[in-house]
DNA sequence: CTGTTGATTCTATAAACATGGAATTACAAG
DNA sequence: CTTGTAATTCCATGTTTATAGAATCAACAG
């Protein structure tokens, strides 16, 4: 992935509504969810849904997919991973303790996975 | 860290040449870098350069320390580590699967950390 | 106090992004 | 072919973000 990419990915990310968004279609697993039941779920008017939902596939972070006429999206598991191994190599690869939270954190480290970036 | 502190963060990293300076800044380590010096390693004119150093900064990322009549900006391991966090909490807990990298990840997985996000 | 250097703030301009109503397309069923 | 529903595209508007020259501020040396 190239900086480019990520950094597609990363703006994606990096709005409010879209990131309640990804949130919501990474907790809605496989099966994934209609347009129209974000729409009202997240109480955001359909037109600006749509935007956000173009802007996050041309991301490669999720994807549609028609069912008669509704229209269902779903994450897509590689271009998150795509974008994580970026942030890997970026940030681990330089200085590793930032990746080794279980060590370092001084405040809020109770059962929290070893590796986070 | 709440959404909008995450939402914050992720627009600081969104952006091409903030994504450069950051990664500049993790690996130069604690010793940071200063302002001038981004400025001519960059490419970028001084007054654009601390338009996204404040940005960055605002964001938690990384933090600013004055030696001399220079500025030392040098990464925030605090910050990063929240923002990781938040997203650690937000995909893996809803998908473990997808910090999971060393089971399935098929192109480039060499000597990676195993856990992604 | 004066000059010099490193860095920021001010300011104007240009570019990109977000929002949501109206119109349109896509599909299914009668 | 017509009707109804799900979703998108069109479009106008408002907001935010990026850029970089000019002016300013901060620290130090003489």
């Amino acid at each position: 992935m190239e900086l480019q990419d990520a950094s597609n990915a990363l703006t994606a990310l990096s709005q409010t509504s879209r990131l309640e968004l990804f949130r919501l279609l990474v907790t809605s697993g496989d099966e994934g969810m209609p347009a129209g039941e974000i729409s009202t779920a997240l109480g955001i008017p359909k037109p600006t849904l749509s935007f956000h939902l173009k802007e996050l596939s041309t991301a490669g972070l999720i994807a549609p997919e028609r069912h008669g006429r509704s229209i269902t999206y779903k994450i897509n598991v590689d271009g998150i991973r795509s974008l994580m191994e970026f942030l890997t190599e970026d940030c681990c690869q330089g200085r590793p303790e930032l990746c080794n939270i279980s060590s370092t954190s001084s405040t809020s480290s109770n059962s929290l996975p070893t590796n986070l970036l």
